[in-house]
RNA sequence: GGCCCCAUCGUCUAAUGGUCAGGACGCUGCCCUUUCAAGGCGGAAAUACGAGUUCGAUUCUCGUUGGGGCCA
């Protein structure tokens, strides 16, 4: 058959991509940008995707990391088509290929030790010439052979390569040539039970009907070898795109040692699969405009390998921050509410209470039942300044809390005294008992109080215009700290009753300095 | 060591022979403002280097340097 035949038998096929992780660790941001492209341009050109779970290195292989990356491509939403297959299921198909290239000669056994390899090697770096194998085994008869495998001898399977140049073209980057003669015989299985990397892909890609084999850059270097096999075995050849790799700060490939790569730990720490979608689909590719807020569906409208950069891209979290905090002001406080429960009961600020009729949330501290509307409100007040969910406990915990702890300090504004301060209180303390309970909004609460500030200020002396007079008090009476939601919002939440109740615990705190402020005050 | 890939602000990138080299994050100034955010308006910040091709190179070619990947 020709090339060309072959070509175009993949032109016209529908489109078949894989999704093959390594289950050896948790699932990370590389697992994650590989099966992202994959998926988008399946979807792209309605094609199917298959997920491949490349497990044959069985000492570093665990059900648990596969079940992380399963449950990391759903919470993504990068569904698949078919599979998952396990390559440790796949021994017998892949030892019936190998049957067969050992049949024809095109692979034979090796018995070489690996002292004699590593000398070799040794010798051939020394000479600066490429470290391939050279040893002997390639003109063993067969027969010979068998009779040592029959005696019990180690030995691997090796593919005996062509010494000719090999060319494929590549999506991206266009031709990309390789020597073979630099290749050198390489091996493609321990033994008959144990099919190496290169060889199990060839032979799972035929098998899967895979016509776009879309993968990371630090692949190129295998293709060769793939193609070979391919070539040996009568296959056809897939489309290939290699895509740029992913790096830390440091220029290497991403890794653990990168500190937090994993997509569950991500999850956890409350990024939003759409955050994390949209930036690693920009590490690499770009429309070619300035839109940089992207849904999967205008990915998928969008993609292609035309716009795919070729030079390695730093992951920076400081931008995922940032594209998260986007889609946390997107979505409905209902839907974030939902979301950021579990930081609450992690917090302790929230017990969590499974019944027949549903799951029902307390205060632990109080006992009180905390309503939907409560945490909502919360959320929406809180949802400008969250870059992820993990900050809105810590950021809204004092609503939490029965009692406030403060220093009495705090509640003075700029150089307001304690007398002053508590005549601020003394008046919101007023206001706010005009308010009936059924009005008790945030807008409400505004009009009431900041026609007041003017008069206020006037008659303690301060500027008529600066609100932090009255405002500030207000602040820090209702949740103890500096940084907060704004006074009104805070109150929203509170509600009447304990909005009181924090305005006349900070009153009480105040009294004690006022008796005789000039003595003991600095 | 061999082979392969790559190279625009700190980072992600736009500009495929003619632009004041554009945008975004981050940084920063101002505005808004009761704090912190958010928001609005500005600013600093890049074509790795050297040759060539060309009237003209970020863009094409070659070399150098640098980075990365694969091979055990």
């Amino acid at each position: 058959m020709s090339e060309n035949n072959k070509e175009n038998q993949n032109m016209t096929a529908p489109v078949r991509v894989r999704m093959p992780p390594s289950p050896t660790g948790f699932m990370h941001v590389g697992t994650l940008r590989m099966a992202l492209f994959n998926y988008i341009f399946a979807k792209q050109k309605g094609g199917k995707t298959v997920l491949r779970l490349e497990d044959t290195d069985c000492q570093r292989s665990k059900k648990e990391f596969a079940d992380d990356i399963l449950d990391g491509l759903k919470w993504l939403g990068l569904s698949w088509d078919e599979g998952p297959f396990y390559q440790s299921q796949r021994g017998e198909i892949y030892k019936r290929y190998l049957q067969k290239l050992i049949d024809e000669n095109k692979a034979y056994y090796c018995f070489c030790s690996q002292e004699e390899l590593e000398a070799q090697k040794q010798y051939q770096m020394s000479r600066g010439e490429a470290p391939i194998y050279s040893g002997g085994c390639a003109g063993l008869a067969p027969e010979e052979a068998c009779a040592r495998i029959a005696r019990g001898d180690k030995f691997v399977v090796r593919f005996r390569t062509e010494r000719k140049k090999i060319k494929f073209n590549d999506l991206v980057r266009g031709e990309i040539e390789f020597d073979g003669s630099l290749i050198g015989d390489f091996v493609i299985a321990k033994d008959f039970e144990n099919a190496l990397y290169n060889f199990t892909v060839v032979v799972d890609d035929f098998e899967m009907g895979i016509t776009h084999v879309i993968r990371g850059e630090d692949h190129i270097s295998n293709t060769p070898k793939q193609i070979l096999i391919q070539e040996a075995l009568g296959l056809f050849r897939p489309e290939y795109a290699h895509l740029p790799i992913i790096m830390g700060a440091d220029r290497s490939k991403l890794s653990k040692r990168h500190g937090a790569v994993g997509v569950t730990e991500y999850r956890r720490q409350g990024y939003l699969p759409e955050a994390l979608i949209n930036f690693t689909a920009f590490l690499g590719w770009n429309p070619g405009t300035e839109k940089e807020i992207y849904s999967m569906p205008e990915l998928i409208r969008d993609f292609s390998f035309a716009k795919v950069q070729k030079g390695g891209a730093v992951f920076n979290p400081v931008r995922l921050d940032y594209l998260n905090s986007c889609y946390i002001k997107n979505r409905t406080p209902g839907d974030l509410a939902r979301l950021c429960l579990p930081y609450f009961v992690s917090a302790g600020y929230l017990s969590e209470e499974k019944s027949a009729s549903g799951t029902v949330y307390k205060n632990p501290r109080t006992g009180e039942r905390i309503e939907d509307e409560f945490i909502e409100k919360i959320v929406a007040y809180q949802q400008s300044r969250l870059k992820k969910l993990s900050e809105i406990a810590e950021a809204s915990g004092y609503f939490f809390l029965s009692e406030l702890s403060y220093e009495k300090e705090l509640l003075k504004w700029k150089d307001a005294s304690f007398a002053e301060t508590k005549l601020a209180l003394d008046k919101l303390k007023i206001i706010f008992g005009n308010i009936k309970a059924g009005d008790w909004k945030r807008q409400n609460l505004e009009e009431a109080v900041l026609p007041q500030i003017a008069d206020f200020n006037l008659s303690v002396g301060k500027p008529e215009k600066d609100r932090g007079y009255l405002l500030w008090p207000l602040r820090v009476a209702l949740c103890g700290q500096k940084m907060s939601i704004g006074p009104f919002e805070m109150a929203d939440v509170l509600g009447k009753e304990k909005t009181a109740k924090r305005i006349d615990a900070a009153i009480e705190m105040l009294n004690g300095s006022i008796c005789a402020p000039t003595l003991f005050n600095q």
